[in-house]
DNA sequence: GTCCACGCTGTGAAGGTGCTGAGGAACTCC
DNA sequence: GGAGTTCCTCAGCACCTTCACAGCGTGGAC
């Protein structure tokens, strides 16, 4: 599970960044909101959690911006309790939750959850490329109806592939998103999950792209 | 039986919950107006308390978007008596039953009871997962049609899977769920129970999906 | 054609994950 | 009080996954 975090106080930011990579979760985070956007755009994540004070752009105007180009990212929107933003606003903007500053980190934990297991509402709960389908509830994999027996960590990356399809994603990105942040694994790792999938889901539908990273063929 | 309870005000909704199971009900707690209605909407309960003032939507929404979903699931509201909401408003929604807090718990349980007579009238009443059926009214477990002798532990976890039949549920989620939130108990008494039950219900139909949890097969 | 950096893969070690039997604590029913 | 349940922890085992390493193959620049 991918989550963005769009945080400027560096502190709760980094405190979020390890408490939630210590549940398993693989975070990004962005500091402003013009960054947070972007991130939102491109990054294949499963949830945002965003702040509303944010240098650039507002996290209300982040939500909104993200919903008019019918990005349906899960949002779990955090607030200071300064009563000038009300909650509202954030729900009108498009959030799909909203905490207020203080807040309990298993409360934030929960929630979290909660709009994971939701989902974003209109996106697939399967996802197609080809004649390959991946549903992450079932956690099933078939090529052609037929079923594909993948690991744990085989499965993250197909998953990731196939969220980005199409586009070329480099190894640091897979390194990110599909190992833990920070683990400091080698890029050669990489390489050989790469070889696993292909032996599994053919070998012509995931293409290296010398020197630049690897694109699942849509 | 089973029960929701949606209360963002955590120190209710734990005494709610002690009290509640204490009656021998099975209790689970969203915290939000969104986590209610998604719970309401899969979880397969047979009432829910709902709060008015909730994070996300409220109360009122919630009840509307279940009607008009064609939930039947009896629901019974509470609201803050702040002159603000009024009782008719709840119960134009869609609401069974209405309290206004501060209210006495023989009250809430005496209207909670009422309300489960009456019942939801479509609700279908046994969960059917291939020969596996469950009856949660009378306790009852059948396996092409032989009964099965299973703890409070057992069926327990065998009523979330089959709700979630075919799905990949993970060991937390089982722990959150199937023993009280909080608990403390440690991951592998799931795997100690995932083995009796499969020792009653037949192995190969409770399947483990290394590194993400187990599958209730359809 | 030659060279080199980049990518691929077979091997194997290390550690992780899940299953099971044994047993202790708490509880209920005689 | 004793017998029987039930719940849960623990430790040991078997198997699987993950990943580093090293040697080989290959594409592209010249």
């Amino acid at each position: 599970m991918r989550l963005l975090v769009v945080e400027d106080e560096s502190r709760l930011a980094s405190a979020l960044q390890r408490g939630l990579a210590a549940e398993g979760f693989a975070v990004d985070v962005a500091a402003s909101g013009p960054a947070g956007l972007d991130a939102a755009r491109h990054g294949g994540y499963d949830a945002m959690i965003l702040d509303v004070m944010l240098p650039g752009l507002s996290g209300y105007e982040v939500v909104r911006r993200l919903r008019a180009e019918e990005h349906w990212l899960p949002v779990l929107m955090l607030s200071a309790k300064d009563g000038e933003y009300d909650q509202a606003d954030g729900l009108d903007c498009g959030a799909d939750d909203y905490l207020t500053k203080p807040f309990s980190y298993v409360v934030l934990l929960a929630r979290l959850r909660a709009l994971l297991r939701r989902g974003a509402p209109e996106r697939p709960t399967v996802l197609t490329v080809g004649d390959l389908r991946l549903d992450p509830a079932r956690r099933r994999v078939t090529r052609a109806d037929a079923e594909v027996a993948l690991t744990a960590r085989e499965f993250a990356l197909l998953d990731y592939l196939m969220r980005r399809a199409g586009e070329v994603v480099s190894k640091t990105e897979l390194l990110d998103h599909v190992w833990d942040a920070g683990m400091e694994t080698a890029p050669n790792a990489v390489e050989v999950y790469v070889g696993y999938l292909r032996r599994k889901i053919g070998r012509e539908r995931l293409e290296t792209v010398r020197g630049a990273g690897y694109r699942l063929a849509t």
